[in-house]
DNA sequence: TCCTCCCGCCATATT
DNA sequence: AATATGGCGGGAGGA
């Protein structure tokens, strides 16, 4: 089959994703109300287009029994909790109807309530990545069709947009063509953290937080009836309104979609800089609190403002869920003195390629000239990153320089080099065996298990 | 009650 | 205009 690829029409979405997985068949494929809201596969015959809210018939109450055995594990945790409590129902009493209703449905998948844990951002997002390796062959397609995924994991298109816009921010994917991404997983991880690592130290993150954190300590001193300006008259730590965009990698710049172009205003950046934070604070927590006030652009609208506030914290419920899923952190929570705050603690990779050398260049011509350094110039480096007050916008707009796209090819071959075995980490001290505190840890734990069940059965 | 955060309306961006 | 993306925040489930 000729693939004339060359910004063909994608018209026709035909093609293979990676994952290999096989309709496998239904036990009992059928049920007219097929709406579901985990399993049941839809044929869809009717592609590409999208899934306007009354793509399905409203009805929506019975679970398709059928509904893939698979996703129902997938959903693991609740549906364990729920076959303790059927235990204890048959234990208690003998067979009640409804104890024996309920192990019914349990294995059938009949009526199976979904509850709110199950459609949970995060979990939805352990499912997601169950379907790719962490460290996939880049000569193999990879590409990714945000419909088939929100149709194979039956969930909203939205849904999907959040979760891949994080991995975006950490070029785990990136965008192809319209609804098309390529799916990288893990292989530039670490340049996009010692990347953002820079930046966030650029931007001086570090005393940021340890402003917010002050001001917030003394606004609730006793004397907080300070009518008004007092502003900064002692402060010699001020905000820096520093603005700045999405951080690129090298191979992968911009594809199309708002990425880099407009104000490129949340998630993807609000991602990047919510890890920044994690990377150049001393003790790798921080707190929602925190991060909100700091990702807000630090003004003192967030006190006048209060709903902007709720809102960031809510998006950045969101960011965590992903990151959390990716096992780069952890939730937790800070005592101080406010109380206790919810927090999250970095459990991701420490060390990153230390590579200082090429600073977050500032989008201007000077980025021209792409000149390849012996061994360092395809390190990481951020672009169109820049003071926003103090920017000379001398600088065009989407000059030519935007394409100035060094060539991945350098990349290509490092990455391809390097163990293609998942079982190298490089940075050891992620898995600690026997903790896993949270839910969401043992989650993962249930899928990753899983997968490997899965790849190892049809490893084809 | 407070913490989480699903859901999906609808503004924007792309085609 | 038709679609694809993705802000945004009401309000409900869960501890």
């Amino acid at each position: 089959k000729p693939e004339d690829n060359t910004d063909v029409d994608q018209k026709e979405n035909k093609f293979l994703e990676p994952h290999k997985k096989v309709t496998k068949t239904p036990l009992k494929q059928q049920s007219s109300t097929s709406h579901s809201v985990l399993g049941g596969i839809r044929p869809d015959l009717s592609a590409m287009t999208t899934p306007t809210k009354l793509q399905e018939p409203p009805v929506g109450e019975p679970w398709t029994p059928t509904a893939n055995l698979k996703m129902l594990i997938s959903a693991a945790s609740p549906e364990i909790r729920n076959r303790e409590k059927k235990r204890e129902l048959l234990v208690d009493e003998d067979h009640t109807s409804e104890a024996v209703e309920n192990l019914q449905n349990q294995l059938s998948g009949e009526e199976f309530h979904p509850s709110r844990k199950e459609k949970s951002l995060g979990l939805l997002c352990y499912r997601f990545l169950a379907r790719y390796p962490d460290y996939p062959n880049p000569a193999v397609n990879n590409d990714i069709c945000l419909d088939e995924v929100a149709a194979e994991l039956n969930v909203e298109r939205r849904r999907i947009y959040d979760i891949v816009n994080v991995l975006e921010s950490l070029h785990m994917v990136s965008r192809l063509a319209k609804n098309r991404y390529t799916w990288h997983g893990r292989h530039n991880l670490a340049h996009t953290l010692g990347t953002l690592k820079n930046v966030g130290e650029d931007q001086k993150y570090a005393e940021q937080m340890l402003h917010i954190k002050k001001k917030g300590f003394e606004l609730h001193e006793t004397y907080i009836k300070e009518p008004l300006r007092e502003q900064n008259s002692t402060n010699k730590s001020e905000v820096k309104p520093k603005e700045m965009y999405f951080v690129e990698l090298p191979g992968m710049e911009f594809r199309a979609a708002s990425v880099n172009g407009r104000k490129d205003k949340s998630l993807r950046v609000m991602s990047q800089k919510f890890v920044m934070l994690f990377l150049v604070s001393k003790p790798r927590v921080v707190s929602l609190d925190t991060a909100a006030k700091i990702l807000i652009g630090d003004d003192q609208k967030v006190d006048l403002d209060h709903s902007k506030f709720k809102t960031k914290i809510r998006r950045l419920y969101d960011i965590a869920n992903v990151l959390t899923s990716l096992e780069l952190i952890k939730k937790v929570h800070v005592t101080e003195v406010r109380g206790r705050k919810p927090a999250f603690k970095w459990i991701g990779p420490e060390a990153f390629p230390d590579v200082n050398d090429v600073k977050p260049i500032t989008l201007t011509t000077s980025a021209a000239n792409n000149t390849p350094l012996p061994k360092v110039s395809k390190e990481t480096f951020a672009k169109n990153l820049f003071p926003a007050s103090t920017s000379k916008q001398s600088f065009t707009r989407h000059a030519s320089l935007n394409h100035l796209m060094p060539n991945m090819e350098n990349d290509q071959r490092r990455i391809s080099s390097a163990p293609s075995s998942p079982v190298g980490k490089i940075y050891g001290d992620w898995d600690k065996p026997g903790l896993y505190p949270s839910k969401m840890d043992q989650l993962a734990t249930i899928c990753k298990l899983q997968l490997e069940a899965q790849s190892n059965k049809n490893a084809s």
